[in-house]
RNA sequence: GGCCCCGUGGGGUAACAUGGAUAGCCCGCUGGGCUUCGGACCCAGUAGUCCGGGUUCAAAUCCCGGCGGGGCCA
């Protein structure tokens, strides 16, 4: 139910019908009031008054009959201000929160179909900490489209076709592998014996020669190759299903590279075909992309195996059909921008009128402190350890203050997981991050676990009242009061502009200042014992409702203690 | 060389889609607050829109040009 928009259309409507002409947009949050526009400004020219006349004659006319939910309007240096009338929001709309629970997020179905690609880690390689943005980023998104009853697939993507995979199969060609069930640290296992073969090929470069025939023998499916990638990729998915356990991920699919580069070497052909691409000189072929502004680029090698692009628009096609999209959603990197480009380009060309509904949604990198992530320069951290240690220092800071004694090793995992999540959902995608243990191993302030003690503290109010409010009545409201029951109302209209957006950031420091907002109202404002216990308890357990949606929204479970 | 992203107090970030009234917050620093529903907290103080033009009644926000950082393609 979004309140907030009704307020607004209803206000937008009663300046409609006095005759100036607006929108339910132009009605805005305001820091000076609650809710303001400034069309006066807009119309000023066209009627020929000044802005503060037009105003002045908003507020008058609108003051006679005022839409619901208002409590003045007032004009002021050419805006009119409105003022939202918090004991009839208290009355209606909390009520209704305390009596129908979690049925108050309900939402009409959308017939819409998203396919949001993310995380898309390298079968063969660690899952690293420059792959959890993609990651929780896109799981958010996934959440957030969810909860506004659109219909979500999330698809995760396995490139296991590359020369690293063809330097692990001949890796265990020559030195075996163990057992799936005893390999324990399947990452770092991997890891460990890429590096061991990388030493090898500098001694004897035939084992490089190795490496590229397998990978020509996985285009041309040889039984043996298809044999020894299956157990790579079990390996490597054994380790990564672990991480997205822990960070509760799930997919719908995950599409392997092996599954659509016979898609995309078709199209290849199309495109040569219907001359968009031709054969290079090299034999190579080429996009020619020039006269549209972007730099031609290779789609074939010139020994018919595919690259990233090849397999790229495999994979869109291969979804688009199995699928019908309305929209497809990529999350990666910045970097890979002009990719993007090139291949929608490609398609566009090729007369797939659906690669319209693809779009990329780029964000920045993550950096260590000795630069850009890189496995082969060995400047990586792993996800897994850095989930550890913060961990860790969870379960000292609960050991420190004692209200646990048990369960502590799961709660420390939460409070973990929504410190790493959040660090990384509040920033504008596009923003770079520096990686830094200090900060993220920081839980004061504007942090994950902030967002959960909040939620802890409304539990424990909720828990000591030992009671359910169904009804109550109010008559008056400081102003701790109101600011939360301003909050509340705004989180249907939060979501839908971080989903418009593709911007998690936005609902996530919404999510932050509502938990301000609570602490800021519990420390000032008795509950138990108050004369407005009812009132003030139905207050807490709105919170408490609208703050586990909000974490389950960002991927982060509450805890009920800490 | 071409293109893309970012630039807000000491550090980090919000507001930029749709220009508007006093630029919000976190860390840090300074000072204060638990016999009360839990101090991972709260209150007060400190300090900021990279530079130069343009558009506009009005620019952190839009446009152009620099500079700085990052990235991609050459």
């Amino acid at each position: 139910m979004d309140i907030l928009a009704k307020i607004k259309e209803d206000i937008a409507k009663s300046i409609d019908s006095i005759g100036f002409e607006i929108s339910p947009n132009d009605i805005i949050e305001s820091k000076v009031s609650d809710l303001e526009t400034r069309i006066a400004f807009k119309l000023a020219k066209k009627l020929r008054k000044s802005p503060s006349e037009i105003a002045e004659r908003i507020a008058s006319k609108l003051n006679e009959s005022k839409p619901k939910y208002v409590e003045k309007i007032e004009a002021k240096n050419g805006y009119v201000n409105f003022y939202l009338d918090y004991i009839t929001i208290a009355r209606e709309f909390l009520l209704k929160v305390v009596k129908q629970r979690e049925s108050i997020f309900a939402h009409k179905k959308k017939k819409d179909k998203i396919v949001i690609d993310f995380s898309c880690p390298n079968p063969g390689k660690p899952m690293h900490i420059g792959h959890v943005r993609s990651t929780v980023i896109g799981d958010c998104l996934c959440r957030i489209n969810r909860y506004l009853s659109y219909d979500v697939v999330a698809s995760n993507y396995m490139n296991d076709r590359g020369l690293h995979m063809g330097k692990l199969m001949a890796a265990i060609e020559l030195w075996g592998i163990p057992p799936l069930e005893e390999i324990k640290e399947p990452e770092k296992f991997l890891m460990q014996l890429y590096v061991k073969f990388n030493q090898e090929a500098e001694k004897n470069p035939e084992l490089n020669k190795k490496a590229h025939e397998w990978v020509q023998k996985i285009d041309q499916e040889d039984a043996r190759a298809l044999i020894l990638l299956n157990k790579i990729y079990e390996v490597s998915w054994k380790g990564f299903e672990e991480t997205y356990n822990r960070l509760d991920v799930k997919f719908d699919e995950v599409v392997r590279e092996t599954q659509v580069v016979n898609i995309g070497k078709e199209i290849v052909k199309e495109a040569l075909d219907k001359g968009i691409a031709f054969k290079a000189e090299e034999g190579q072929i080429v996009a020619d992309l020039e006269e549209y502004g972007l730099p031609s680029t290779v789609i074939l090698r010139s020994d018919g195996t595919a690259l990233y692009i090849t397999s790229d628009m495999g994979l869109a096609k291969y979804r688009y059909e199995k699928h019908h999209f309305d929209r497809m959603i990529y999350v990666t990197a910045n970097e890979q921008n002009l990719h993007f480009k090139q291949f929608f380009k490609i398609l566009e060309l090729l007369g797939y009128d659906w690669v319209k509904k693809c779009e990329h949604v780029g964000f920045g990198l993550i950096f260590l402190p000795q630069g850009k992530i890189s496995t082969r320069k060995g400047r990586v951290v792993f996800l897994k350890d850095v989930l550890d240690r913060i961990v860790n220092l969870a379960k000292e800071e609960i050991k420190k203050r004692e209200y646990i004694t048990e369960n502590i090793d799961d709660v420390a995992e939460k409070i973990a997981i929504a410190a790493l999540r959040f660090a990384i959902l509040s920033v504008d995608n596009n923003k770079e991050i520096h990686f830094d243990w200090n900060k993220i191993l920081n839980f004061d302030g504007k942090t994950g676990p902030y967002l959960l003690y909040s939620y802890v503290r409304a539990n424990s109010i909720l828990e000591k009242a030992s009671k359910n409010v169904d009804n109550f009545d109010v008559s008056e409201l400081t102003s701790e009061e109101i600011s939360l029951l301003r909050k509340l109302i705004s989180f249907e209209s939060i979501i839908k502009s971080s989903s418009r957006s593709n911007q998690p950031h936005t609902f996530a420091n919404y999510l932050f200042e509502l938990a301000k907002i609570f602490t800021e109202f519990y420390h000032n404002n008795k509950v138990i014992g108050s004369e407005k216990e009812d009132f003030r308890i139905a207050l807490v357990f709105a919170f408490k409702l609208f703050m586990k949606k909000g974490l389950e929204l960002l991927g982060i479970k509450p805890v009920e203690r800490m």
